[in-house]
DNA sequence: GTCTATAACATGATAGAC
DNA sequence: GTCTATCATGTTATAGAC
């Protein structure tokens, strides 16, 4: 399912095979349907839902020790702009490319990269939350931190540049410093 | 070539078959091969060019009437809200899909969606640079305004909500008045 | 229960009739 | 020159041998 897991990522759900899947990972043809019966589909929302809590862990690894709200964010787009390093760019955000493939084709692998968006907002606002900005402010943050994540991969992993993560980041810190002052107000 | 393209924004390269785009185009199967005898990397490259170009205009739609950069900027957005309701969800970015696609498979069709980004990038910045912002801080707030638009569709659309592209608008407006005070200091 | 071999179908691409 | 019929290949899915 690793093995699922990257390639998707990769080359998204259309572009990634079964017979791919089970080569990459070792494993005999057969043995695919004996632990995904529901096939391709199955396996596929399996992998967005797996897949999309893993990254929760991952914002937490560099949200959660910092000492601060900005340099939390500032943490987190660094580690970005270091994955598409080292990657060459071929790795990017896990569930984007296959959300934009079935939004408007596979309604159960739509419902899957919903629940995974919906769940990183709500651990996100939670997060944020810790730094003293309000539940509000701090899930419109949350929403405008993944939509900056979400486009510079995009325009990275074309570009081959990460100069758009680093924008990214810039930008989330922007919108931060504007709702911890708001919020300051009050 | 306008099936394709709106086949390619839908379902993405990969998950559009060229059958389908004859079909939807009510064209015979062989002319597409007398077209494009490059067969579908060259139909897929000349429709991500075409639509990339398309986009330009519909950005300059919008922002350019705008009495300044703030109610350009929103108005984009709202733009990006109605089109996203209109069409109930299927039809985001032209580009994005087939570019978080072929990032990591297709070198040809990676360099022409890379082309249409710088493009959009390049046209942009000239165009809020129009409004008395550095050309430095034009560049920026114009990969942040993409940015954040390319994020938004994928939110948007896994989630069928417009919340996230609210967001976007939020956010850029953020970016464009801290630009212009950064600016004005100068 | 595991896996190999194959079925049923769709895909991209062409050759050849009009 | 336009298009129909077909090819070769790759896809998902399954049946049946071990």
């Amino acid at each position: 399912m690793a093995a699922g897991a990257e390639l998707f990522r990769r080359n998204g759900y259309t572009g990634t095979g079964l017979k791919q899947i089970v080569t990459e990972a070792n494993a005999p043809f057969g043995s695919l349907y004996h632990f995904f019966p529901g096939g391709k589909e199955q396996l596929g929302t399996e992998v967005v839902r797996e897949s999309g809590l893993a990254y929760i862990q991952l914002f937490d690894l560099f949200i959660a020790p910092a000492p601060d709200l900005i340099s939390g964010i500032e943490a987190f787009f660094a580690a970005g702009i270091a994955t598409l390093e080292a990657t060459d760019y071929v790795e990017g955000c896990p569930i984007a490319t296959v959300a934009l493939e079935v939004a408007a084709t596979n309604e159960p692998l739509r419902q899957a990269t919903a629940d995974v968006f919906t769940a990183w907002i709500e651990a996100g606002t939670e997060k944020f939350a810790k730094f003293g900005i309000s539940r509000e402010a701090a899930r419109t943050l949350t929403i405008s931190v993944v939509n900056s994540l979400e486009g510079a991969f995009v325009l990275c992993r074309a570009l081959r540049d990460t100069e758009a993560m680093a924008v990214a980041g810039a930008t989330s810190v922007d919108v931060a410093r504007r709702l911890q002052a708001e919020d300051g107000q009050l």
